[in-house]
RNA sequence: CGGGGCGUAGCGCAGCCCGGUUAGCGCGCCUGCUUCGGGAGCAGGAGGUCGGGAGUUCGAAUCUCCCCGCCCCGACCA
């Protein structure tokens, strides 16, 4: 069994460990692609499950589009364009031939498959999705037009860290459409409040809302939203984006629309995002030195039940015991698994489940019958108690509440903690060499002067956080006035 | 793409410098018995084109060249 390094040691190498102690996923033959095993695909569905009920809760459908996109509906958004250019994967064939080198059969590309116009495989979708919303939108009836994509994307990137940063991703991108500027804005802000939710209420993380600063704003948008998460390295994580993309689509698009007065013009629009990078951010913030741990909330498992025996006649009735509570706890709480193997001990199982982040253990041994009761303890404080077999329906929903809130509260604890107010370059600069963390620093507002620092410390402005002093001050590199603070950090 | 490290059984590694019988070790896996309340013990067993290719040699895991992949640091990156 591989060794988990501790964090203290290694923080990236531990990173990597828990995610293969966990068997959450691994790499592939493909550069750059990870494979998705079934204990973190069971994260990612109950990620889209709990997104999707609140995204048509608010009045969202799904669709979807091709992987496909036409090479020239990329070049249609200018600035589009140069963000993703650099990283797209390119079809160009559609037919590969059979060839023989030196004795040795070998496929290449049919020079005569060889297409008219090129396809890339979609960084994104907003081209092919604008282009089809030109023909179902006319009218303001039409309006708005509210859609969802569950989705693959790839993005060539250079380094590659499993969920941070892979080749290929899944992600759900809503495109939405509205008549007017206000209305698109309404939306950018509720879908981020949707995200802040999401981090905050499900995967237990806090995070910092707030715009993007000009120059890291989405290719084409108009307005970034973001929201920033503390992982426990004290580095940043952006954890999801919503935009505001104003009318750079529908005017690329040619996507107009006639309102009640019979003029013509064109539509406002935004898309929203959250991939599988949120379980990267979900494991940097709460695993330990042990492996995983997850808030029950987004658990795929919510607890698991080990029973304890001796012999046989010991072992049928304890298993009748677990078996007996699962069933009544599943309705409440919700997937729950009972370890019956017999091939190793206690131990051994405790050991397992707690590097698969499994947020509850129950034990039940015939010590335990006698009583009428199971020992109940959480993956993530260790805490262990005996708790009477009629009282679970209550306890365990309680335990797992608990839970939640305790993981939630410190991780904002070591937010708080590692967050600070800084007024001068040296004190700038002596913060990012050692321990790093997030700093409200009053900047001038110039990208330039951002840039600048970025190419001195590697800090870049995360986000200008809605809730931030907006008291006049002096840059914290130039020394240029300021009409406030905006959030700096290291980020993933 | 630049600098550094690594690639030998499912996992972790030794062997390589200095070429030489059937390539080892630990964990895991399989079979059996004893165990079972915090990573069990004993016995037996299975598992390898030594990342890939070319070369040097009587002989290559070991030497040379090329390629591929992974990790770290850069560059790159909603």
């Amino acid at each position: 069994m591989a060794q988990i390094t501790k964090r203290s040691e290694d923080y990236s190498r531990w990173y990597q460990d828990v995610i293969a102690a966990a068997e959450m996923a691994e790499n592939s033959p493909v550069r750059g692609c990870m494979v998705i095993r079934p204990n973190g695909y069971a994260i990612w569905e109950n990620i889209q499950r709990t997104l999707d009920d609140k995204f048509k809760e608010l009045g969202h459908v799904n669709a979807y589009f091709p992987l496909l996109i036409p090479k020239s509906f990329l070049a249609k958004e200018a600035q589009h364009v140069e963000g993703f250019a650099k990283e797209c994967a390119i079809v160009t064939h559609h037919r590969l031939k059979q060839v023989t080198v030196n004795g040795k059969v070998d496929l290449i590309p049919d020079p005569e498959s060889k297409l008219e116009e090129e396809y890339i495989i979609r960084p994104t979708s907003e081209t092919i999705i604008w282009d089809q919303y030109r023909k179902w939108i006319q009218s303001y009836r039409d309006l708005p037009l509210l859609i969802n994509q569950w989705a693959n994307v790839m993005r060539w990137e250079m380094r590659t860290r499993m969920f941070l940063r892979t080749t290929e991703f899944l992600w759900q991108e809503g495109h939405t459409a509205h008549a007017t500027a206000e209305e698109g804005r309404a939306e950018t802000l509720q879908m981020l409040e949707v995200y802040r939710w999401f981090a905050e209420d499900i995967l237990a993380m806090p995070v910092i809302t707030g715009a993007k600063s000009e120059s890291e704003r989405f290719a084409g948008a108009q307005e970034t939203y973001s929201i920033e998460a503390m992982m426990q390295d004290k580095k940043a994580l952006q954890a999801a984006t919503s935009h505001d993309l104003g009318q750079n689509f529908a005017k690329a698009f040619d996507v107009k629309y006639q309102n009640a007065e019979g003029k013509v013009e064109f539509v406002w629009a935004t898309s929203w995002g959250m991939s599988t990078r949120i379980m990267g951010a979900l494991i940097m913030t709460h695993s330990d030195d042990d492996g995983l741990v997850l808030p029950p909330r987004i658990a795929g498992t919510k607890a698991v039940i080990i029973p304890i025996w001796r012999k046989d006649e010991e072992m049928v009735e304890v298993v009748a015991a677990a078996e007996k509570i699962a069933a009544e706890l599943r309705p409440i709480v919700g997937a729950i698994h009972v370890d019956k193997r017999d091939n190793m001990r206690p131990g051994w199982k405790y050991a397992e489940w707690e590097r698969k982040g499994v947020p509850l253990r129950m034990e039940i041994g015939p010590r335990d019958l006698k009583d009428d009761q199971v020992m109940m303890a959480a993956r993530h404080d260790r805490n262990k108690q005996a708790v009477k077999i009629v009282d679970l329906v209550t306890a365990v929903p309680a335990e797992l509440e608990r839970i939640q809130q305790d993981l939630f509260d410190r991780a904002k604890q070591r937010l708080v903690d590692a967050t600070v107010e800084i007024d001068t370059w040296d004190d700038f600069t002596k913060l990012f060499q050692g321990d790093g963390g997030f700093a409200h620093c009053h900047w001038c507002g110039d990208a330039a002067c951002e840039q600048a620092i970025q190419d001195k410390t590697k800090v870049t402005i995360r986000n200008i956080p809605f809730e931030r002093d907006e008291t006049e001050g002096e840059c914290v590199h130039c020394g240029n006035k300021s009409i406030g603070r905006v959030l700096f950090s290291q980020s993933y």
